[in-house]
DNA sequence: ATACTTCTTGACTAACTAAGTCATAATTGT
DNA sequence: ACAATTATGACTTAGTTAGTCAAGAAGTAT
């Protein structure tokens, strides 16, 4: 049940970037300093945003990177899927990321319990995150 | 945000011994043969919820383990929690197990918006595991 | 008492993942 | 051309996961 660090830097960059969007572009030695990132390590972490679609980014001086969607348009379940892999605690409940258990002695979905029980703990947390946006995010609303 | 084997294992296992409460007691081999676990790393899973306070066994010709806890007092929070350790995704929202966040640019803890959301998945996970009791679990019931 | 079955302990391993580092290449502005 | 910056991929180190294995201690029926 654990975010790893890799997604908690990719949320606190995409942190710095909310905040710089629509003004400035950011470079990475920025974000690194403001948020306690080591660099290259946050490098690849920018990279698999971009690749995911999130940022664009441009080389050479007075380069750096910035987001390419609406901050209100990227949801940090999004992020973190990107970066983590799937939300759901067990394949089997997972909805981006479906896995058949092999060895689940329970034949039908429906009757196995453990499929039960984390089916309701994917949706909870699918429910929080797949509707906390960047915005939301930044600005520290609560969405309780 | 995985489940991982050891705690699916412990609850399938638990599974078991709740349908067998009150009448008899299970051997190792026949936990394994009917929720397909290997049976020595079974064993490692028995014998920390024993070590937990879940569990009592007896050796010798028919021994074997059984609850020493009514099933509706046993939560899959504690038991995932033997296993698996805290249920928040962050140690500086964890209730059971805080730790303070070394590197946090946030001095304040209110302000991080990371613990903010962090705050609230967790509050969810344990709110459905920590309700969610070994009677439920082995009826099937919803807990929506 | 003995044999049998069981639990108990601890060490061990192979594979994977997390978290990071490093070197080098490619691009851009001046 | 040059300096600043991103891009890419290989590499490392430590820890975790998911087991396996061997030997021992202990209870029970006979």
């Amino acid at each position: 049940m654990k975010l790893s660090k890799k997604s908690e830097y990719g949320l606190r960059a995409l942190l710095e970037l909310t905040a710089a969007h629509g003004t400035v572009t950011l470079q990475r030695h920025d974000i690194a300093a403001r948020q306690h990132i080591p660099i290259e390590f946050l490098e690849q972490i920018l990279l698999a945003l971009k690749r995911a679609g999130l940022l664009t980014s441009r080389r050479g001086i007075k380069g750096g990177y910035r987001l390419i969607k609406q901050p209100r348009d990227i949801t940090l379940g999004q992020v973190i899927r990107t970066l983590d892999g799937p939300l759901a605690p067990i394949g089997c409940v997972s909805k981006t990321a479906y896995q058949k258990c092999s060895e689940c002695p329970y034949a039908t979905r429906a009757r196995c319990p453990v499929q039960q029980v984390m089916g309701t703990v994917r949706d909870a947390i699918a429910g929080i995150l797949d509707h906390y946006t960047l915005e939301d995010f930044a600005s520290g609303s609560r969405k309780a």
